[in-house]
DNA sequence: ATCAAACCTCAAGGTCACTTTAGGGGAACA
DNA sequence: TGTTCCCCTAAAGTGACCTTGAGGTTTGAT
């Protein structure tokens, strides 16, 4: 709510036709918190033009395989304030650059041990580095996760 | 069913502790078909060892965020004897290896951009080439999926 | 013979990230 | 003044991937 309503702000209409992202989906994702809108008198969304780069922040995250309460603290790290400047940016992109590197060093590591392994029988011992490498990035739920919360998945 | 019972076939439990699989996933995976196994006269399931392998690749595939319809559709063209080889599996994994590959390359590309761009405000443009990159990896449902049956996400 | 531990089935519940549906209200333009 | 489009909310639905629960059977050690 440091928010100045501006002419310029856009509808939900506009956020979705620039970003690429449904209309639904803005809606849930403000739900969540990733983002923020202002009301006009008849209760219509207006967004900043700023909100436009925290969608394109999270559709990007989300293709690393970020989880958007992950996304979300990420962003809860910005300034609150209008003026989040490149540098706030820069830094809070730089732990995603990271997990970025550390994804790559992984799938790397699989790939050079799927030849070595993966016919090789050891697949099926608990001692593979394959498959344990798996428990690195291992999901819970559904898709990669590569980010703390991670409770057990199973108790034995 | 090509299945010739042997003594030294693992009870689901002993499957779960193995693999480090939940009882309740093994149940599910042999609902999809993934995985098989034989009844005792007491209706309890026991899964000859090879079976382990299946479960290792399976976590394996799944940590590379290959849906489980892939991962059946993988292993459904291994010989559905028991006698499956090293060069079937081999045969098999390769195509995950090329699907591994590219999803190395597309998080280089994110990686390298990273810094050039996302500090920039290109990132609110559709010009951006880090945000439309995302379009080649981006999810649909949750985690990435690389794979085939992309539905256009939104109609606009 | 007893009793816990392990197994069974089937149904329902839960999470994530959305989308769809249903039933409205307000705005822009000819 | 329409009428067409865009917007609103709340709730339910979807699909992938499991987990939990209820109620019952079997095994195996004492």
């Amino acid at each position: 709510m440091a928010t100045a309503p501006k002419l310029t702000d856009l509808s939900v209409g506009d956020m979705a036709a620039r970003s690429g992202v449904a209309i639904s989906t803005l809606h849930y994702y403000e739900d969540l918190g990733l983002i923020e809108s202002w009301r006009t008198p008849a209760n219509h969304r207006r967004y900043d033009r700023r909100e436009l780069r925290r969608v394109a922040v999270i559709r990007v995250a989300q293709s690393l395989g970020i989880p958007l309460s992950e996304i979300k603290s990420m962003l809860d790290r910005l300034p609150t304030s209008r003026a989040v400047r490149k540098a706030d940016w820069q830094k809070a992109s730089e732990r995603w650059k990271d997990e970025l590197e550390l994804r790559i060093l992984v799938l790397q590591e699989l790939r050079d041990q799927l030849d070595s392994c993966i016919g090789c029988g050891c697949l099926s011992l608990e001692a593979c580095p394959l498959y344990n490498e798996q428990d690195k990035v291992a999901s819970r739920g559904s898709g990669p996760v590569l980010f703390d919360e991670r409770v057990n998945p199973n108790k034995t």
